[in-house]
DNA sequence: AATGAATGAGGTTTCATTCAT
DNA sequence: GATGAATGAAACCTCATTCAT
């Protein structure tokens, strides 16, 4: 693929997180998307099988960025704290650099019945996986408790942060400035290392 | 509402949470709950205003049920620790009991553009002002550490619990028999709980 | 099926033929059949799968007749002569009758890739497996000659009889007037039955 | 036209009537053939109008090869039986040779909208007028039987070799080895000529 | 001449909803 | 209440053709 179609494809891409994140997948239309890239609407088949095509690939291609940036945190920190840390910070600040896309991400991709297809899930748990092996890490280490699965460590990590988002995209109360996205931030990675109990002294 | 007609009501909802289950609520159409229910189609729209309004009859039924748990468990118990781990019991028995009702619960209803209004945000968010009184009611009998915003701790139960069960529910990977259901929950608890620093002696 | 269904349905296979015959199965769009029965388009999905289905019912229902009416022959008369006389004969009045079905049933339905089904040329082989029948009768007879295969006579009567009429349909120069069907079919006949050579005396 | 020209034309014409005999005309896809061909699809446009001219132009450089042995047959014999018998020869000849040709000759062309305007029907016509002439010259030397018209009998001889053929192509049950076009041929020309009645002695 | 990215009109089909019975 | 035939808007996708390179 030449570097002028990577582009006109990136330009559909783009458009259609934008018209997703604002309709929805399912209220938008192909037509949205066209329109929204300046492209005919004929374009989006030479880039793309079918709309669906069009929001796996999304996904598909934001995840990797997700499971290079993880890799690379793996190569460049060691401490597992800081590696968790490190990627709780990252997923907190791809949805204040793109909401749209961090929407459908989190909203539009997982409801797509062709979402729950095997390709798509090995890439899915690929992040999954990664942060088991940090907390596993951890656990080797020692500063990890050794009592708790992996497995379900991960899924208490990416949920709480997943619903925490949620709630800053949606949540027609959440008032952002009352509560800025940092201190959401540090308060999750608080909760998740300390918990909640208060400590007998 | 006639005592005859609630149980028709009834078996349409039972018949939708099914089929909405089984293919996701874009992919069901009104005539799949229909013949699953074993009514004439036109009969959907007797009790029913349209196909969303089944699926947010459904929502707000069923949280409606977990907000009379939540009141009940509020009433009954006093130990701030004990309802919270009372509330997950719940809400894993609930999937174990009706695994059908959660999937539609956990991907349906939260992706549905229709859930996104001012009175279903309500109801949603009255079941996570209650997890915040519980957690506020912990820092001021001094249980629960003091520097964590109530609000985000709501999320963090949540998204941890939503998130299990989502895997339990979709992954192709996950196999229940290696990791019962059960176990998950008390890890979870004790994620949340205490953490997953291990303590300096 | 009720009576009225099986009404409304022949009124759209009806509407269809004409329309079929007028631009071709190709050229017309179903909104062409929807407007020319006089329904709404949706309702020919009712009815018919799609539009191959409305096309490929005209054929099945249609060949049916013609075998029904071979059937009858069969079991009426007993000369072969006289049989296949009369299938010319009833094939040359259809097309008078109806020449739009006509129409479509030698030139949309051969040409459609489903027509080559196992299904369809079980039902379109009937007809020529009949006409091998009674040419085989009469070779026992001794009316026919023996060193003609029934096959390959089936076919030579009907391609007589079906190239003889596109020719009617089709031919701009061909003049109606000039040369009167019912004198094509008698000649179609005696050529079939005596050939075109002249005996010796 | 340069020959050069003529050859990358000649080869899009092959590749078409390839692909047309395999999928039908309409199931054809420009890209299809010029994929056959081992062309860009925008060449296809430098040497044919349309995918309509691509078809009709198969046909009229088609016919007129089979015109052209007509006209040959017409200066080299004399006897109008064998002209007939030479004719039906070259066309079950053509179809061994070339039997995707035929197919495309046989069934596209003849069931194309556009195939129907006065210049396709004159060169079509043109073929039955040669039979015509045949005819009538065999009725003037005394060899045919002078009560059919040449008209009808130039249907009669088309029809029975079109339909056979087209049993060949399409039939799914007929097993050319049990029996061999060959055979078919003679008969065809038997039936014709001495039509299937037995004499009486 | 040759290419193939780009175009966009056009057509089939789906399916939630209505309403006469 | 119950039915399901009828409706028709809406949406995806195809594919012949164009045209800048």
């Amino acid at each position: 693929m030449s570097e002028k179609n990577k582009t006109k494809r990136d330009i559909i891409l783009k458009a259609a997180i934008k018209v997703f994140a604002e309709k929805g997948y399912h209220s938008s239309r192909t037509i949205d998307i066209s329109n929204e890239a300046g492209v005919a609407y004929g374009s989006l088949y030479h880039y793309f099988q079918s709309k669906d095509d069009i929001l796996l690939s999304i996904f598909r291609e934001r995840w990797q960025l997700l499971l290079n940036k993880v890799e690379k945190i793996q190569e460049t920190l060691t401490e597992p704290g800081e590696k968790i840390l490190t990627i709780i910070d990252y997923i907190f600040r791809s949805y204040q650099n793109n909401p749209a896309m961090m929407k459908v991400l989190i909203m539009d991709v997982p409801r797509h019945a062709q979402f729950y297809s095997p390709e798509n899930w090995v890439l899915y748990n690929a992040f999954f996986k990664e942060l088991e092996n940090i907390f596993r890490e951890g656990q080797e280490r020692g500063v990890y408790v050794k009592n708790v699965s992996p497995l379900i460590a991960s899924y208490a990590i990416y949920g709480a942060v997943d619903t925490t988002i949620r709630q800053y995209v949606y949540n027609p109360e959440f008032n952002d400035n009352e509560f800025p996205l940092e201190k959401a931030r540090e308060q999750i990675v608080q909760i998740l290392k300390e918990g909640f109990s208060e400590r007998a002294a």
